[in-house]
This record gives C-alpha cells, structure tokens and sequence, in this order.
DNA sequence: TTCCTTACGCTACGACCCGTAGCGTAACTG
DNA sequence: CAGTTACGCTACGGGTCGTAGCGTAAGGAA
C-alpha cells in the first residue's frame, strides 16, 4: 500500500511514514472537495504539507496516487454471514452501494478504470489494490452457500472460477451502473428486487 | 445531437454543418489514436480542419465533445428478433461487448460517466444520448417476451419501469464490468453463462 | 445591390498545471 | 565521523485551456 517499504531502502534516510499518510488523506479530502478532474497534485501536496517533489518520489502521478488513496476505503467491506444465500447477497449490494456513494469513490472509481483501459500498469494496480478486495467477498459468499447445501459445489475447478468471476461482474457492475450510470439511488427496494432476480431469474423474480 | 440546428439561428452566416461532422469524425479519429486522456481540443479543432473558436462555438469542452462523437456509435445497437428471451439477451450482450471493443467507446465511456458524477448538465446528455438508446432494447425484449409469454405482464405500470430498469442495470452493468474492470473478454462463452443466470437464477444456472 | 447579422480562420494572450532539476539541509547508518 | 538518502524550496520549459480581437466570408432583408 504504503510506497514507502524499509524492505528494498537500507541506507540513509528512510521515507517519512507520516508524509505518506498525509498525502492519501488530503488526495480522499481533495477528492471530496474537488473531484477527480479538478484535483491536480500541486494542490495535494500543498494540502498535505509537503513538497510536490516529495509526492513525485512515491507516486508516478495523479493516477495511481488515486488509486492508493481510495483504495483503503475498501477495506470497509465485509461479508457478515446472515444466514442465507439471498440475504448475504442483499447484504453484500447495500455494503458495496454504501461505499459508491462517497463523494470519493464516486468520482474517483470510474476515472481510473477509464484511465486503465490505456494503462496496463494501471491497471493491474486496480486489481489488485480494489478488484480483488472485493472479489474475496463474492468468493465467500459462495462458499458459504455450498456449506448451507443452497448451491452446489463446482467439480471443475476452472469452472468454478468462471462461475464466482460471472457472479462478481453481474453485481459489482449492477450496483455500479445503477449509482453512476443511472443515478439512482441502491436503496434496500432496489436491492431486494435484484437480489430476487440473482437468485431466481428473470421469469422467477416476477413470481414471488 | 449537432449543434448547429438553423432553427434557432434565423438570422446571417448559418453554421456549417460540414464543420460538425468533421469535429466529430475528427474526436472519434483522436480518440481511436490517443485515448481519452491525452485527447485534447486544439488537436480534435486541428485534426478536423477547423479554428479552435470554431469548435468551442459549438460544445463547452472536451466532455460534451466526446459524448456527442460517441453517442452515434449506439446507432448500432438494434434487437433482431432471435425467437427466444434468452436468444435476445445473448444476442444484445454480444452486439454491446462488441461496441465496447472499440477504443473509442472503450476509453469514453467510462471517462465521461465519471465527470458526470459532478455535472448535472453533462449527465442528462449522457442520459438522452447514450443511455436511452440502450434502454430501448430493453424495453423492446422485454414486451417481445411478454408476447411469447415468457414474462408475465405487470399490472402496475411503475413496477413494470422499474423492473425494465432493474434489468437494464444489470445486463449493462455486467458487461461494462466485465470489459472495463476485469479487463476480459465478453465471448460467446460467457455471454452464454451470463444468460443462463439471467434466466435462472444462480441455483438454477448450475443445473443446466 | 446594399446593409445587417452571424460564422469563420487566424493570432495572441494570461492562467494554469505538469514533471523535473538543482540546491542546501535533515535524518539515519556503519 | 563520513556516506547515503529524503526533504523543502525555488525555478523552469512545455503544454493546454478558454477567450479576445481582428479582418473576411456567407447568408437574409430592405
């Protein structure tokens, strides 16, 4: 997380750890106040009471400094088990949803996946500082239904990877294009209703 | 969608409507070669033949700009009859896969959405350029399977809205996520999956 | 035709941001 | 103590933005 490790820096003298720290939280500050286009890394570096030469050693710009400061923010996610496939799901979507409506992550989280789609750098950094974090919970979750007997376990272990990435794509890019595309709100009705479609289909959901 | 609509404008010089497709042609051309990012409106004035003040006479900036050069591209999009629910949904998953292969919506898309998050302006005409024309299908397939009686009708005309934007969401979604996050690719494969879940639910898609 | 109005191409401009270089100083190591 | 790296600061060239001002071009109205 930190670009400042002591594992690869033996001599002389080390990064400041608290530099680094104040330059994640005043980008997530600036974020809020500014938003993604009008955020430049003079501002942040003023705002976290450092030099911009001192930012520019840690980060090679605004992309992945972004990507590092909102990053955290996903550490909030957590798959509490509540019982059933259907309400871990419903669970799950409110949780994601809650984060997507942070003034940071809102405008942060789709500029960098642009911004990906030409870096490839970039966008391993994604995956593995914001993608995979989430992906756990969808694996979890999966998990936890197996034991519960409400699906079956998958013979096919490449299969079964497919299967968990299906269901990751299908409710991290609803939930997400419902808040940024749409701009309407993830609210416990739209969550349940979505959650009836996941688990019965479409034809399923209009019976219950 | 050009701005140069002589009903407004009664009076001398009129517009030239050459000038607006060459912009335009020009944006998708610059978009194809640099990216979103590194696009940049004196190049797109440049490129396209044209004064810089000819162009900023008609769009506000670089936002507006690319919305407007993208959003003929959804012309495309159209729902051929495939006989089935499930043939339909494959069938529109693949055309819009394929129309986010492209570089230019692959680098737009997500970009403007995310200024979106803080111009109010620029969503509408996302939503009215972009997003309405993908949500006619929707709707399209979803009166088709009605007719076949795959779906039952609602009786509530607002349950039924929400319910056609509740699948737009999701099918939407799940490919966007797929090809701008997890950065792999909407095959015939997956979309066969991804239909099944959508018919089934996630119990009934391991049983197929 | 002659006027009026608006669009066009061109040039120039201040403002802003980028990313880096160079310097003297600070902090930690052997 | 000497060696090494980080820090704050200043300054800089290069690029983009969006606008103003000019003379000219292309239509409509008297």
């Amino acid at each position: 997380m930190s670009p400042s490790d002591p594992a690869t820096t033996r001599t002389g003298r080390p990064r400041s750890t608290a530099a680094d720290a104040a330059i994640l939280e005043a980008t997530r500050a600036l974020l809020v106040e500014l938003g993604w286009s009008k955020l430049t890394v003079g501002d942040v570096a003023t705002r976290a009471g450092v030099a911009k030469t001192t930012l520019y050693r840690r980060w090679a710009g605004k992309n992945e400094l972004v990507v590092d400061a909102v990053a955290v923010l996903f550490d909030e996610l957590e798959m509490t088990d509540r019982g059933s496939l259907a309400a871990d799901v419903q669970g799950v979507v409110l949780q994601f949803a809650a984060l997507l409506e942070r003034p940071e992550t809102r405008t942060a989280l789709m500029a960098v996946v642009a911004e990906s789609t030409r870096d490839d750098s970039l966008r391993r950094r994604i995956r593995s500082a914001i993608v995979e974090r989430q992906k756990r919970l969808v694996v979890l979750g999966r998990e936890r239904a197996q034991a519960r007997g409400e699906l079956r376990y998958e013979d096919d272990p490449s299969a079964a990877a497919h299967h968990a990435d299906l269901i990751f794509d299908v409710i991290a890019g609803a939930v997400v294009h419902r808040t940024l595309v749409s701009a309407e709100p993830v609210d416990a009705a739209w969550a349940s209703s979505f959650t009836a479609l996941l688990m019965l289909g479409l034809a399923g959901a209009q019976d219950r």
